[in-house]
DNA sequence: GAACATATGGCACGAACTGCCACATGGCAA
DNA sequence: TTGCCATGTGGCAGTTCGTGCCATATGTTC
């Protein structure tokens, strides 16, 4: 099941394809900003048609949130790995640890990661995509906590609006970090580490206190 | 300096027109959507040329997003209004209750302005730009803990990062209030505010525990 | 190699914006 | 009133993103 079937000779090529099209993109948001870089010009340095880019991709965003993706998923996969018992905040917490580490065995390919974020930082244009995949992954991490919630556990069946409300605390707390991180002049990975922790570490959220509705 | 000295003859008519087009604008989006809304459809609504049109607003989104900006900003001035040493939360709170029933003294402003939720809440196109004008009123809220906060007070001055922390918490649990009332059948402005106080008594904030950075 | 499925390219088109220039209108002073 | 200046407005051409449609090329299967 973990093995994969040599996949054929056309899933391949999508594959490279795909890959290709990523990687020219970036270096030309890199090289000319977001903006001021067309479709365009990734076709043609990918070698594809400008219809074609449109089949691998919905739009221009997509291709440049594509690793930012890779780490929600990274991060909801950790998020699985999780006890099942483990308070919200705190699973989160952990699992966005977990991501980090082992994205980055050797500390690089974090790096790499951060190297994509400021980029998209400054383009303007992309920062409402980004908060739409922060939104839906909020969503993923909210239901994570709702079906595996044991239904009849020794604990009341926790609310969505407990799940939610703890997946968006923990996601503005990391933006929060990541901005702050931005602004800073620093460039190392740890820092932006390091700040995500004290900003989770000072996040609270209580167990619906006796409120009536 | 509160009385306005009867505004020209120019600026009469340009406030005439920008309400016009917003008038225009929402009863299109409220009959046909916001997507299949084209600008020049609202353009030959509000009696103006397109290129008029985008000299009052930058884009179709700014049109939709005017009223949650109205919102954002009576909020900011009620946030401005309490008193400088409450808790950045407990001010929040407060500042949001202050906005609504000034908007709603008979209730039916602000449910004038939620009849607005509803078609931004369906309109994908528009969830990124409602999350960007989140984020920067965040900036604005966190702004306003950091500028307020005295500098020789009992307690060590209030970092940016507590600062934006309570104020983009905040907002997430609002946003998630907001989403869960767009989700449920209810079309009550008193749900929503319900929902948004339980989101809003479960956040807690500690204020930056001994952490070693 | 034939038959089929799918990936690709090209073209026309719609809609969001923008820059530019000409014209109209309001404000102000002689 | 007249005329000058600032500013608001319209129209048009052009760029870019994004989509539907159809013909063609390439991989897959028998």
């Amino acid at each position: 099941m973990s093995e994969q079937q040599t996949e054929s000779l056309r899933e391949r090529k999508k594959r490279r394809t795909r890959q290709s099209i990523i990687d020219v993109a970036h270096a030309l948001f890199h090289d000319n900003g977001y903006d001021t870089t067309t479709v365009e010009a990734i076709a043609a340095g990918a070698d594809v048609s400008v219809r074609t880019f449109f089949r691998y991709f919905a739009n221009k965003e997509e291709v440049a949130l594509a690793p930012l993706d890779e780490m929600g998923e990274l991060t909801l996969t950790a998020l699985r790995r999780r006890p099942a018992d483990e308070p919200p905040l705190t699973a989160l917490r952990a699992a966005v640890i977990d991501a980090w580490t082992i994205m980055s065995p050797d500390g690089e390919s974090l790096r790499h990661y951060t190297d994509h974020l400021l980029p998209i930082g400054n383009a303007s244009a992309l920062a409402g995509a980004v908060q739409n995949r922060i939104v839906a992954l909020g969503d993923r991490f909210a239901l994570e906590f709702v079906e595996g919630d044991d239904p009849d556990g020794p604990q009341p069946r926790r609310t969505d609006l407990d799940a939610s409300l703890a997946a968006f605390a923990f996601l503005a707390a990391v933006q929060v970090a990541v901005r702050a991180w931005c602004a800073s002049d620093s460039t190392d990975p740890a820092d932006l580490a390091a700040t995500a922790l004290i900003c989770l570490d000072s996040l609270v959220i209580e167990r619906n206190p006796a409120h009536r509705a």
